[in-house]
DNA sequence: CTTGACATGCAAATAATTATCAAATACATT
DNA sequence: AATGTATTTGATAATTATTTGCATGTCAAG
């Protein structure tokens, strides 16, 4: 009655690039990474071998607040950290172990699991946030951070933009850019986020002069 | 250019709402509840006040782990326990407060919150499963639990399966009950969980003895 | 070899949340 | 009270992350 695993070869990879790595990757990170070694797996598979894997206790599914899932190579109880900023996990230990609960308080329940989770900015975003105090700007004005984050589809956008003189609707850039209509408006949010582009009127946009030193 | 909130008819409702029952409803819970005094909202109204509010620190959104996000009346900061049978969210209180991170462990991070989240049986579900555990059954072979269980179209699923003497596919089912196709493959999958239908053949459904008691 | 349980790839479905936009509303200012 | 305007709403479409159905493929025991 027992289920059998099968160590299929996707599977063995999958567990095998979530171990090499030592971090905690989304499912769609490790599919990335799986793609160029197994060009034809499926997204499906992944996932479906990450919920096997867990079922199974050789990894551990980790529900980190309303984000991604991530997966731990690790099985074992221990606690994380999560960047509030680029999303990175990692693991920590806390000074002494986690108090219980007085009995008195748990007001019935049948406690079988704790989870601890702190969170605050990596190592990586204190300094890119140093760096912009430093200067006294806000992160989203400082070109030669900013510009690095600027995608291959957000730069073709950007472009599109910067060659009308009128704003223009995502139709329009759809259009001019090949894109899917769909993709555009969220790369529009996304730049809109970063201060390149404005909506003078509802559903037109335009290029910033900030989003003009970005193309550059 | 600090926003100015509206005290609209709706915001006060689902504030009102929220603060009354001093439970942790989902933005859904919250919203079926508005629609009884307002039943013209829209739940996207809901979702967005529910995030406006928590942006202006009037109440809190509770992220539990990858689940349906939960909101709190109370502000301040405090822990929780969630049942992972009834998803049920209520306040805990620790026997003393969670160790800090030592600073040889924080590998750099700046850290600014912490969550801390038991998690178990609530007393209802508890109690539901000692009645279980008193039969020596499993919850899903409890036939006057179980039954109970049995959605309209499942039932109607199973009765049909009851009707053929042998093994047949989902389409059989469909053109036998009526229902679109893509909707049998679903029930079963929730039937042969409960023990009521098993796969002698791949593809082909029958009824078991279980689904034939839970029948009558 | 066969056979059947277990797996896979693809597409389509789901669930929760968020975005879009025209129309309605609240609220400060005449 | 009437007006101007930024905010908010309802209805709906879109998005994101994940799961599922299904036809087909693969493996390992007999
Ligand atoms: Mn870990
Ligand atoms: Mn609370
Ligand atoms: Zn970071
Ligand atoms: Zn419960």
């Amino acid at each position: 009655m027992d289920k059998q695993l099968r160590m299929t070869h996707q599977r063995e990879l999958i567990l095998d690039e979530l171990r090499r790595g030592k971090t905690h990757p989304t499912a769609d990170e490790l599919y990335e990474r799986i793609k160029k070694k197994l060009p034809r797996v499926s997204l499906a598979t992944v996932y479906r071998n990450l919920e096997i894997l867990s079922a199974a206790g050789l990894i551990k599914k980790l529900e980190i607040s309303g984000r991604q899932k991530r997966f731990d190579w690790d099985p074992d109880d221990h606690d994380h950290v999560y960047c509030i900023q680029c999303q990175r996990v990692d693991n920590i230990t806390l000074a002494a172990p986690v108090p219980q609960v007085e009995s008195t308080h748990k007001q019935g329940y049948r406690i079988t699991g704790r989870r601890v989770e702190f969170s605050g900015l990596c190592p990586k975003c204190v300094r890119q946030q140093e760096h912009h105090q430093a200067k006294g700007e806000s992160s989203m004005s400082c070109p030669s951070c900013s510009a690095s984050k600027l995608s291959d589809t957000q730069r073709q956008v950007l472009q599109a933009l910067a060659n009308t003189s009128e704003a223009c609707g995502s139709k329009e850039l759809a259009a001019a850019t090949g894109l899917e209509a769909k993709q555009i408006s969220c790369q529009i949010t996304a730049l809109k986020n970063k201060g390149y582009v404005d909506s003078p009127v509802r559903c037109k946009y335009a290029i910033t002069d900030q989003g003009k030193q970005a193309l550059e």
